[in-house]
DNA sequence: CTCCAGGTCTGGT
DNA sequence: ACCAGACATGGA
């Protein structure tokens, strides 16, 4: 038996978390946070003058023979919408570059909208999210879980199928139905059980 | 060298 | 509506 004790819910930036899981599709969870390294060292305002610690990876562009290495924040979708399709995919973006490259092209013609979606009620949130290219029901419901505070948001994942399957006997269920079936069962509070069931199917599956 | 990875989109029944 | 394949690419 574990406890899981100390799991939390962050409350991440909208747009940096929609970002992040349009990266995330088919990815290894290392890879992942690889590339947004690499979009943040290429693309990303420089955060310090080198003064920080170097605890992190997340300056990833140091230069070469320098003690000290820079920050950078990750890239606005501003930034982003000025950023050629060739650029993303060296920073092992995949077929995910046209995802982000589109819809950093949407938000840079459709201003305020971001900002709009993460007011909305979930499922209106959520409906405007799946809009975007490279947005299907498990990101919206990613972006708004961690970065809208929607606790009602159950991602349904690879990881989250099988323990829906496995553990609550949902064999044949598709995923929009395990979706709606954790909204109903877990309630107000789904996004909060996923993420205990997620931490809890991985953690078994490390052998 | 195959297989798979915090999915989504597209074109077939 | 439901079901495969494709999609890029680095780890396992």
């Amino acid at each position: 038996m574990v406890s899981l004790s100390g799991l939390r819910i962050l409350r991440q930036p909208f747009g940096e978390t929609l970002l992040g899981f349009l990266c995330s599709a088919t990815k290894q969870i290392v890879q992942i946070k690889q590339m947004i390294a690499l979009l943040a060292g290429r693309h990303g305002a420089p955060l310090n003058n080198g003064a920080g610690a170097d605890e992190t990876s997340w300056g990833l562009e140091t230069a070469k023979g320098s003690a000290v290495p820079t920050f950078h924040r990750l890239p606005t979708w501003a930034e982003l919408a000025r950023v050629p399709e060739t650029e993303l995919r060296a920073c092992l973006l995949g077929f995910r570059a046209r995802y982000i490259s589109q819809t950093a092209q949407y938000l840079a013609a459709h201003p305020g909208w971001l900002d709009e979606t993460e007011t909305l009620p979930y499922l209106e949130a959520k409906e405007r999210l799946c809009s975007l290219p490279g947005v299907g029901e498990k990101v919206a419901d990613c972006v708004l879980l961690f970065g809208a505070g929607r606790l009602e948001a159950f991602p349904v994942d690879v990881w989250i199928l099988k323990t829906l399957v496995r553990r609550y006997g949902l064999d044949g269920w598709s995923t929009p139905q395990l979706a709606q079936f954790g909204r109903v069962h877990f309630g107000p509070l789904a996004g909060l059980a996923q993420q205990f069931l997620f931490a809890w199917e991985r953690q078994e599956a490390r052998k």
